[in-house]
DNA sequence: GGGCTCCATTGAAATGTTTCAGACGCCGTG
DNA sequence: CACGGCGTCTGAAACATTTCAATGGAGCCC
C-alpha cells in the first residue's frame, strides 16, 4: 500500500502526458496553461497522490516558507500568548511557524539558532537569554532578519518589539502607593534578565520620587521567574515579623505573583488586606487566580504580532531601518490589591 | 558584509584545495579522512561561515531530520508539558520538534498535517480533534509514522499514547464518595472530545456501582476546555438552590476548575466546605490556585516521550507492530477536597 | 621491480523543484 | 502567402548536498 518513495513532479508529467515544466506552472502559475490541461494535471496528481516536496522547492528558491520564535520559557503562558501573536501574522503570510524554547539557557539558544539557520528560515524572531550575545549579531549577520521580542535589542542592531519595563515598574509602584501601602517588597530576579532589572528599576524610581524610605521597599530576589521561586520569596516575605512586613508586594512576572499569592495564603494571611499584590505580565491564570491578580498588562498578542511583522518587512524591503517599537504597559487592577472589586 | 549568498560546499572546497566529496565527508564520516586534510577542511568552513544547507540535505536524504506535534489546545499547560516531554527525546535523537496548533479545528488539523507532509517529517505525534478523522489514515497511508497522544487511535491503526480517561474519572468519583459527598456536579463539554466523555463516563459507572442516585450526578456542560467555560458553569451551578445544590464539583479538566473555583469564591463559598472541587491532568496551576486543586493527575512528560519513542521505532523498524500505550492516571489530593491536608 | 593491497580522495550521478529561453502551432494581418 | 505575434508548452539548467564506484598513490611483499 506505501508506495515506498511518493510520486515526484515527474511522475505527475508522465501520466498526464506533459512536460516537468507545466506541471510546475499548474501549481505556481495556473493562468497561463489552458484549462484543459491543468484540469488533466490536477487530475494526475490528484489520483497519484502528489504532494510538492518542500524540501526541493526550498533548495530551489533559497529560502524556507518559515519564521521561527525561540522562547525565554516554555512554561510561562506569556510566552505562548506572544507566539500566538505570531503565528496569526505567519498564517496571513502563509509561513508557517517553528517554535522553539531556550528555557532560559544561552547554550540551548545557539543550538536552536544554529538549527535554524541551517533551515534557512525566512527570519527569526527570540526573546533572547542576553540581548548582547554575539550569536544574535551572528544571525544578522549572515542576512537573516532578526528581531528581538520582548527586549530592546543592543544598541539599534536589531528590530525589536517591547513594552516599557521601567514604566511598567513606576505603574505598579504608583498603585501600591495610590493604595496607601509604604512598605512594599518587590520580588524577582535574578538581575541578568533585563525585564527583572527594569521593572523593579520603575518601582524604585517611583519610590525616590515620593520622597519614600529606601529601606521600606525591601527586594526579594528569586533564581528565576517560576511559581516555585514565587512560593520561596512568599516563605521569606511571611516570615518577616509583622511590624516590619511589607503590606504588599510587586512580583517581576505573573508566575512569581502567583506562587507568592498561594503561600502567603497558605500561612494564612489575607489578600489585599494583609498583603496586597501586584504582578507582571497579566496572563490568562491571572486573573483566574481564586483572588484575582492586579498586573501589568504587556498586550501579549500585539506584541507578538507587531514583531511578525517588522521580520517581514526586513525580509522582503532591501532596504530596511531598523526599529525599536515600544508598547505602554497598562494597570488592570483586580482583587489581589482592591478589596472591593467594582467589576465582578 | 552580508555576502548575498551563502558558501556552499563547493566554496569550501575551493578554498580547502580538496573536490567536494571530501568536504561532504569531513561532516558525515570523519574518519575516513585524514586527520590533515579534515583540519585544512574545517578550517575552510569557519573562515567562511559555511553552514550546511538543511533542504539540500533533506532533499538528498529523502526525509527531514524534523518530528511534528499538532497539539489540540494551545491555551492549555497541559499539551506544552506533553510538548516539552516529546522534545526532550527529539533531542536525544538529534531531531528537531516542529509544534502546530489546531485549536480544536479540525480544518486547521488538515493544514497543518498538509504542510507536514510537504515537509516529509519523520513522524507525527498528534492530539486529534477527532480520532478518527480520515486524513490521519491518509498520513500513514504515505508511510508517515503517526502516534495519537493522549486518545487511542480507530482500531489500532495507529499507535497511541493516553492514560485510561475512564479510570481517571473513577477515581475522581471515588474519591469524592469517599469524603461524603453524594450529590456531585460533573463538569465538561463538548462530548464530542472523547477525553471527556470518557472521563464523565467513568464517573457515572463510579456512580452506579455505589448505587447512588443517577439525578445527584448533575451534568454541566460547556462548550470547550476554557477557564472562561468553568466560570460560565460556576455560575449555573452557583445558581442552583441551596438545598439541591451539589457539593462537590469534578471537572473534566483544570482549566474548567480552575474558572470554576474562581468564580464559586467569588460568589461567597467556601472551597472545599460548601464546594469540593477535583479537576484533571494536574498542571502546574493546578497546585498554585490560591486554593490547591486537587486533581487526577496524567503523566504528561512522559506521556510525550513515550509517544515520541513508539514514532521514533516505527520509524526506524520496518516491521513495526502498532501498540497502545496506557498510563494509570492518579489522585493527586490537595485543598480543595480536604478540609486539612496533610502536606503543605 | 612488479604486482598487490589499502587508504584517501575524486568526480559524477541523483534527489525534486523552479525558472527561463526557446519551440511550436495557430491566427490574423498586410 | 509570408510574417509577426500570441498563447501554450517543452527541455534543460540550476539549487546544495550525499553517495558510490572509480582513481591514484603509497607502502609492502615476494
Amino acid at each position: 500500500m506505501a508506495n515506498g518513495r511518493s510520486p515526484s513532479v515527474k511522475d505527475v508529467a508522465a501520466t498526464a502526458g506533459v512536460s516537468l515544466g507545466t506541471v510546475s506552472n499548474v501549481m505556481n502559475r495556473p493562468e497561463v496553461v489552458s484549462p484543459a490541461t491543468r484540469e488533466r494535471v490536477e487530475r494526475a496528481m490528484a489520483e497519484l497522490g502528489f504532494v510538492r516536496n518542500e524540501s526541493a522547492r526550498q533548495l530551489r528558491a533559497g529560502t524556507s516558507r518559515t519564521l521561527a520564535y525561540v522562547m525565554l520559557d516554555g512554561s510561562n503562558p506569556f510566552f505562548h500568548d506572544v507566539a500566538q501573536g505570531i503565528e496569526l501574522a505567519a498564517e496571513t503570510a502563509d509561513l508557517s511557524l517553528f517554535i522553539c524554547n531556550s528555557n532560559g539557557r544561552a547554550d540551548r539558544e545557539a543550538v536552536h539558532l544554529d538549527r535554524l539557520v541551517q533551515q534557512r528560515v525566512q527570519g527569526v524572531l527570540i526573546t533572547p537569554v542576553d540581548p548582547e550575545a554575539p550569536h544574535l549579531a551572528e544571525i544578522a549577520r549572515r542576512g537573516i532578519p532578526i528581531v528581538i521580542v520582548d527586549r530592546v535589542g543592543a544598541g539599534g542592531a536589531f528590530c525589536s518589539v517591547a513594552v516599557d519595563d521601567v514604566l511598567g515598574g513606576r505603574i505598579a509602584a504608583e498603585h501600591l502607593a495610590e493604595h496607601g501601602h509604604t512598605r512594599v517588597a518587590v520580588v524577582g530576579g535574578p538581575e541578568s534578565l533585563g525585564q527583572v532589572r527594569e521593572r523593579l528599576e520603575g518601582a524604585r524610581q517611583v519610590w525616590a520620587e515620593l520622597g519614600l524610605r529606601p529601606e521600606d521597599l525591601i527586594h526579594l530576589p528569586t533564581s528565576a521567574l517560576t511559581v516555585a521561586e514565587g512560593r520561596s520569596a512568599g516563605e521569606r516575605l511571611a516570615g518577616i515579623p509583622g511590624r516590619r512586613r511589607p503590606t504588599a508586594a510587586f512580583c517581576a512576572n505573573d508566575l512569581l505573583a502567583l506562587g507568592l499569592l498561594q503561600q502567603v495564603i497558605g500561612a494564612g494571611m489575607r489578600v489585599p488586606d494583609d498583603l496586597a499584590i501586584v504582578g507582571f505580565d497579566d496572563i490568562e491564570f491571572a486573573a483566574a487566580a481564586a483572588v484575582p491578580l492586579t498586573s501589568v498588562r504587556q498586550p501579549r498578542q500585539e506584541l507578538g504580532r507587531a514583531a511578525a511583522r517588522l521580520v517581514l518587512d526586513e525580509a522582503a524591503d532591501p532596504q530596511h531601518r531598523h526599529r525599536q517599537l515600544s508598547f505602554e504597559p497598562e494597570l488592570v487592577a483586580r482583587a489581589s490589591t482592591v478589596s472591593r472589586p467594582r467589576a465582578l
